[in-house]
DNA sequence: TCACGATGTAAAATATGCTTGACTTTATGT
DNA sequence: ACATAAAGTCAAGCATATTTTACATCGTGA
C-alpha cells in the first residue's frame, strides 16, 4: 500500500506532529506510515482522511502486492 | 468503529466465506470484523470497499469513542 | 556558527489483526 | 426429523500496528 500523506500535509501546511495530534497518535506513527513502514488501522485512515477532507481512497492506494 | 458489511453482503448476495475469498482473508476474519470484534487494516478495508464498489467511508464509520 | 523546528530512525514493549482448526448454533429445504 | 449451508464463537499462536524514549540529521533564520 502507498499513501499521499506527505503531499496532503504540505497542502494543508501541517507538520507530522500536528497531524499526529489531530488524529490522536504519536508523531512516529505518522512518520512511519508516511514512509510506508506499516499500514495504519482503518480507524486511523478514516481520521487522516477526515483531516484532509478527502475520501480514504484518495490518500491510501492498494498496490500489486496487496 | 462500526460497519455496514452485513448489509452490503446482503445487497451483493455474498456469504462471509465468499467475501473472505474475494478479499484474501479467512472467513473468521470477515465474521469478527462484521460483529465489531476488531478493526481491519486499511488494506483490508480498501479491498472490502472495492468488492462493494463503494468508498471506504460508506462502509466503515467512526464512532464517538474512536 | 548556533539554535531550533521538523524529520528520520531504532529498540523494546504492548496491543491488536489475522490465521487455523474445531465446535456450536441457526435457518432452510426435503 | 434430518441434512446442509451459513453464521457465530473460542483458543492458541504468529505477524504486525502503535507506543514510548531517545538520539541523529537536515534546513533555515538570527
Amino acid at each position: 500500500m502507498k499513501n499521499n500523506i506527505k503531499v496532503e500535509r504540505a497542502r494543508m501546511n501541517l507538520t507530522q506532529d500536528e497531524l499526529a495530534r489531530l488524529t490522536g497518535v504519536s508523531r512516529q506513527t505518522i512518520n512511519t506510515i508516511e514512509s510506508n513502514k506499516y499500514v495504519p488501522s482503518t480507524i486511523l485512515a478514516l481520521k487522516i482522511a477526515k483531516v484532509f477532507s478527502k475520501p480514504v481512497e484518495e490518500i491510501f492506494f492498494l498496490t500489486e502486492e496487496d
